[in-house]
RNA sequence: GGGCGAAUGGCGGAACUGGUAGACGCGCACGACUCAAAAUCGUGUUUCGCAAGAAGUGAGAGUUCGAUUCUCUCUUCGCCCA
């Protein structure tokens, strides 16, 4: 028997998928659409066993749904924008353009060789000037609305890529990418106004049913609303203040105040400016960083001010007023009363600065008497030494019935508050799309006009010098618009921006004049699911629902506000990992195995210590390279092994005897379509029809409901099944159509999972054009059903029965049962259940 | 500290709305083929027990005729936020 030779059944699929054009889509209004999208990849240079996971997951998915009939849009691009390219480029003395090209183009072939069914023609790369031009007339798009604003800003400063980093780019207090203590530095920033929908992206969220719900908590954890009260505080001193705000949702707490703290920014600081031990202060409070994790770890250290602040609610106590580096100023007014009895970090702050901590609320189980002492007890309670606030139940009446008080006497007032910010944009670096716009002698901005658009990143830079090579470009800088000279804006935009809005650009990727064609987006949109990694639950996949947001406002041409109507979130794709005795990480393909035990292969003295799975990761040595695989197992088996281990959204294990086992199977369902290929020459009378044709409809069900649910490893295993029932019924006799047309339906069946195998297995019985196949649930009702029988709760037997038996005629049976007779027989029956063709209890 | 989720054989994992726990795969063991090995095929594989049988889904309770599934308490782990 011929082996099944899947180096030249791949290819070959691969070149007519390609030269036919196979998933090129267009809109057809007379057919339902289906869009199925995967994040689009980043181009490093080579595929990973995450994108195959990815990828793999979402042609499952795609291949179904065409199969099924809908109108598939199933697209690819490259986010191909960001500092790795000028890195690279950097280091390897190279055109970043350059790099990137060829990697796309490495890329484009390996994600070819897992035959996916993705539609070619409409490849978008975001670092193209097709692409980006449209992404500048957004930005002044948005401009015009208001939805885009320049302030200046303390931001998180990367030292080491000198850049500026968004606050969920600050992993632990260092820059997700480069990992340098990140630092305070005040530069002018575009901003999108994300803010401004806040509340809507939260309202959003409630209609993403298909969406999980654990990316929907993140989501609504992230916009943070939460409800409290703006105070009007009085101030006395020396300094021309006569108030300060504060927003808290605690005002409840009020009578436990013992001082204000300030952001080191809050205007105050003015008054400041001049004071050498303020500025020694302020320069201290820097090296910490500006997330709320880095503040909330780090010392809390402050600086005390002249001023004093009276409480409202008892305007005899007098606090201090301090700066204190654990204020920030876009949260709130940039001040916070201090009540250290019932927040920890005031309650460090009081410790080191000796202030009064006042208890005024007891958990529900202690008495009056209670009182705060090692920490700060942040809990619920009820209110006391709180005067006539005393009793009320603490946080929920209490807030509300404090915030009455103080809006009648006008010193303070409802508020909603988001921990939302808006989302800085500018970059300062070169590989980005160019912020369109120009700035005269005084600042003021003057967006590009349209027929200069795009502004286009120059060509033969140097970049190696300090901070952003656009801003050494002279010539490119400059430049005149209605006689005016101006100078260009040097920023160029965030990555996620590019990543905000491509899948629209899917819908019409050749379109000139705008992003999008009114039509093809109308028809295409939204997204029906979408598939990524769980790592983009809050940055990019907030970041499209306010762009599709913004671009949707006030514009005829689309009025969406969620792009993604489905999303599913993938698991990650792990490795064990080895390390030699030394200590030093080994690559799984340096090891050799002698008895079940590992060795390094150049020197198989040493023995290897195998360590817990972990996700695939360089630093690691723990990867494995996809390109390796296929080449070696074939792209089927790949596909059948990412998927078969686990559910796709949780990690998968990768291991060398689970790829060589996929590698097998398909060599195994190859042996078994030859043998059935054999069985249809012949044709029989007398045969095993039925019993084909009833385990065709049900596996056809299983596998149905399966891909339905993204159980894809249960597919794995409904053809394993499959494949099991098969060898053993092959050697029974059939007519020669009820072999053929069964088999036909489950090689179809097999087509999202593995479709070079099954495609080619088709058209070995001539057979082209297919429909995903539809089970008969009559033929999957059982014509003899298993019953079990239950003496108190506990299995005791399993007898065969007619289905709609009736209940005494059951009943009648087991008294006679050999192996239930022994329970039954001198004791009294005290209760029957009879729960349909499933069980019988009998309670005695 | 808060939120979300998970815990089932040696391992990855099945079990639809409470109704046969351990599908399927890996690994392992034995057997067939072979001079031998690899490959392939077959059989077995939760634990204890020769067996009949008993126990068993992180621990403990509860609801129920019946709980991996529902409720409560706890433990451990993962992710996110702090």
């Amino acid at each position: 028997m011929e082996r099944y030779n899947f180096k030249s059944v791949e290819s070959k699929w691969q070149k007519i998928w390609d030269e036919k054009k196979t998933f090129s889509v267009q809109v057809d209004k007379k057919k339902k659409k289906f869009y199925c999208l995967e994040m689009f990849p980043y181009p490093s240079g080579k595929i990973h066993m995450g994108h195959v996971r990815n990828y793999t997951i979402g042609d499952v998915l795609a291949r179904y749904k065409i199969l099924q009939g809908f109108n598939v849009l199933h697209p690819m691009g490259w986010d191909s924008f960001g500092m790795p390219a000028e890195n690279a480029a950097k280091q390897n003395k190279l055109d970043p353009k350059e790099w990137t090209e060829k990697n796309i183009a490495n890329m484009k072939s390996q994600l070819k060789k897992l035959g996916l069914s993705i539609d070619w023609d409409r490849e978008i790369s975001t670092c193209s000037e097709d692409y980006y031009k449209h992404q500048q007339k957004f930005f002044l798009e948005l401009l015009k609305k208001k939805l885009v604003y320049r302030k200046e800003n303390y931001v998180n400063w990367d030292p080491v890529d000198e850049t500026v980093l968004a606050n969920e780019q600050v992993i632990d207090g260092k820059g997700w990418r480069s990992g340098a203590i990140v630092k305070r530095k005040k530069l002018n920033q575009w901003f999108f106004n994300i803010t401004q929908f806040s509340q809507d992206l939260l309202d959003g969220l409630d209609k993403l049913n298909s969406w999980p719900n654990k990316v929907k908590i993140m989501q609504k954890n992230w916009i943070g609303k939460s409800f409290g009260c703006e105070i009007d505080f009085k101030v006395h001193g020396d300094l021309p203040v006569k108030n300060i705000k504060c927003f808290t949702t605690r005002p409840d707490t009020l009578f436990g105040f013992s001082f204000l703290a300030l952001s080191i920014d809050h205007e105050i600081s003015k008054f400041y400016k001049d004071d050498e031990k303020f500025l020694k202060f302020k320069d201290e409070c820097s090296k910490t960083g500006t997330t709320e994790e880095a503040i909330a770890v780090g010392e809390k250290i402050g600086f005390k001010t002249n001023l004093f602040a009276i409480n409202p609610l008892n305007p005899k106590q007098k606090v201090p007023v301090y700066f204190a580096n654990f204020v920030l100023m876009d949260y709130g007014f940039g001040a916070v009363f201090g009540c250290p009895a019932h927040d920890q970090r005031d309650f460090d702050f009081a410790k080191k600065y000796n202030l009064e901590i006042k208890t005024v609320v007891r958990p529900k189980d202690e008495n009056d008497t209670y009182q705060v002492s090692d920490e700060a007890y942040p809990g619920e309670g009820v209110l006391i030494n709180s005067e006539f606030l005393n009793g009320l139940e603490a946080p929920n009446k209490s807030v509300i019935e404090t915030i009455k008080v103080l809006e009648k006497k006008k010193i303070g007032l409802k508020k909603i508050n988001f921990r939302l910010k808006d989302w800085g944009v500018s970059r300062q670096r070169y590989w980005g799309c160019p912020i369109p716009v120009a700035y005269d002698e005084s600042g003021k901005v003057y967006a590009i006009p349209d027929s200069m658009l795009p502004v286009k990143l120059p060509q033969e830079i140097d970049l190696n010098v300090k901070g952003n090579p656009l801003d050494h470009i002279n010539k490119w800088k400059e430049i005149e618009i209605d006689g005016k000279k101006l100078i260009r804006e040097t920023d160029t935009l965030d990555t996620f921006v590019c990543s905000s809005w491509y899948f629209l650009r899917f819908c019409s990727p050749d379109e000139k004049d705008y992003g999008f064609d009114k039509e093809e987006a109308k028809y295409w949109m939204p997204v029906d699911q979408y598939i990524g990694g769980v790592e983009h639950a809050i940055l990019h996949l907030l970041y499209s629902r306010f762009f599709m947001r913004a671009i949707s406002k006030d514009n005829e041409k689309i009025n969406l506000k969620e792009p993604f109507d489905g999303l599913f979130t993938q698991g990650m794709v792990c490795h064990e990992t080895y390390k030699d005795p030394d200590n030093n990480w080994v690559s799984p393909d340096e090891i050799e195995t002698i008895d079940g035990k590992k060795f390094l292969k150049k020197d198989v003295s040493k023995q290897i210590r195998v360590g817990p799975s972990e996700s695939m990761s360089k630093s690691k040595k723990n990867t494995i390279d996809p390109e390796n695989i296929i080449s070696s197992y074939g792209a089927d088996a790949a596909r059948l092994f990412i998927l078969s281990d686990s559910p796709p959204e949780k990690d998968v294990q990768w291991s060398e005897e689970g790829i060589n086992s996929s590698f097998k199977f398909v060599q195994k369902l190859w042996t078994l379509n030859t043998k059935i290929i054999e069985k249809i020459k012949e044709n029989h009378e007398e045969n095993a029809d039925e019993e084909i044709s009833r385990y065709t409809n049900k596996f056809l069900k299983k596998v149905t409901n399966n891909l339905e649910n993204f159980s894809y490893n249960k597919i794995v295993a409904n053809l394993h099944e499959m494949h099991s029932f098969f060898t053993i019924q092959i050697n029974k006799n059939y007519k020669k159509d009820t072999l053929l047309k069964n088999y036909q339906k489950i090689l179809v069946a097999m087509q999202p999972v593995i479709p070079h195998f099954s495609n080619e297995c088709l058209e070995l019985i001539n057979v082209f054009d297919v429909k995903w196949p539809k089970y008969d649930e009559k033929m999957i009702q059982e014509e003899k059903i298993n019953l079990v029988i239950q003496i108190n709760g506990k299995k005791r037997n399993l007898i065969e029965i007619e289905p709609d038996k009736p209940e005494e005629e059951l009943f009648e049976i087991i008294q006679k049962d050999e192996k239930i007779i022994k329970y039954i027989q001198n004791t009294q029956i005290k209760k029957k259940i009879y729960i349909k063709n499933k069980l019988i209890n009998i309670i005695i």
